[in-house]
DNA sequence: TTGCAAGCGGAGGCGTGCCTCCATATAGTG
DNA sequence: CACTATATGGAGGCACGCCTCCGCTTGCAA
């Protein structure tokens, strides 16, 4: 709300959490983590408060609204999304985009996002996307230059199809690779014919 | 659940429903199908019922229970998904199952049917992959044996494939579009190499 | 050790959805 | 037209999730 937020760690030298703060703050984050993968955007906050071993009330101190809560979860993820861009960067194209897609199917969170951000406007939800955008999108770039993807998708298109199929429960992993490894053909150029 | 079941039409000679009760029947039918196809399967009954102009009591009194609203929608879109299957027997194999498929994509219950029949588990769900499996599995085999769909391809892992993109949220008809033919593509051969 | 700002937790008020029950209304029959 | 089996609808009891408020607890600085 105000511009004296204090949900960041000491970093920036303002005054710094507790440490009993701080830590519910990861528990709740981590709990929040879960129920949301688990519920999707909905889940229940005094669950979510139940599962951290916390009051309901501290979740609300730490977190004024369920989006407040979503979001801090969401922009964890991006930022590991946007190092693990960095960590395939010297892959072949092809493989590091396909390398980058497969992580990407474990963040529930921004999968939920992406479907929601159409409804739910959000500044957090689009600076996310930006982020993401950044991060994955020369991933996308350099296998079209290379010749293996096809010139005619937008990563988003590309964040669609593989982030859409993967929002189906899967109690078989090898029926996941299957379905993955089909998605990510349909991204691939048809060599020939 | 009984074999007294009186919510079919008077074809089978049993005491017909009364005519103002079939036809709130129809609109509770329709409420319900545009409800869980824009809310899911949680969408609330109350809000169902009022949307179909009629009584809550109304509503409980076809359909004791939340799931058999959503059996009643699931199996009404399973009919037309097996009649489909025969309309597009006469085209050419792969033609056959795609022009299947993009049928396929419309029917919401049915994709949110097979999400959470893994959870929930019914007979009704059961018996209608049945009917859909047995509808649409021999079209997938003809593409396979005419050499265009791949041939490790489960009918259960096309459909994730298929059904999975298209949970999302679609603005752009066009972005939908080409997002199915990418999830397609990943259907077929890969030609030669 | 002490003082107190920072933090905690959960009771409670509110809203909403679920489902039951039954007084009332009406379609269809003779 | 009159009668009754069939059907209607919504009030009301219950459960649960949301969120606020405030008396109690605790980390930590001096």
């Amino acid at each position: 709300m105000t511009d004296a937020d204090e949900t960041t760690s000491g970093v920036l030298g303002r005054r710094p959490m507790r440490a009993d703060a701080r830590r519910n703050y990861e528990k709740l984050l981590a709990a929040a983590r879960e129920a949301f993968a688990a519920a999707g955007m909905g889940a229940s906050l005094e669950d979510i408060a139940r599962r951290a071993e916390v009051g309901i009330g501290t979740l609300y101190r730490h977190f004024p609204t369920r989006q407040d809560l979503f979001e801090a979860v969401y922009v964890d993820e991006v930022e590991v999304l946007c190092r693990a861009a960095d960590e395939v960067a010297e892959l072949p194209p092809w493989e590091a985009l396909a390398a980058w897609l497969r992580r990407f199917v474990g963040y529930t969170a921004t999968k939920r996002a992406i479907a929601e951000a159409l409804n739910h406007r959000s500044a957090v939800f689009a600076s996310g996307w930006k982020l993401v955008s950044a991060a994955g999108e020369p991933l996308l770039r350099r296998a079209q230059e290379s010749g293996e993807a096809r010139p005619d998708a937008s990563f988003d298109d590309v964040i669609r199809l593989v982030g859409g199929v993967t929002m189906y429960p899967f109690a078989d992993p090898a029926q996941l690779e299957r379905v993955l490894t089909m998605a990510l053909d349909g991204v691939r150029v048809r060599p020939s014919r």
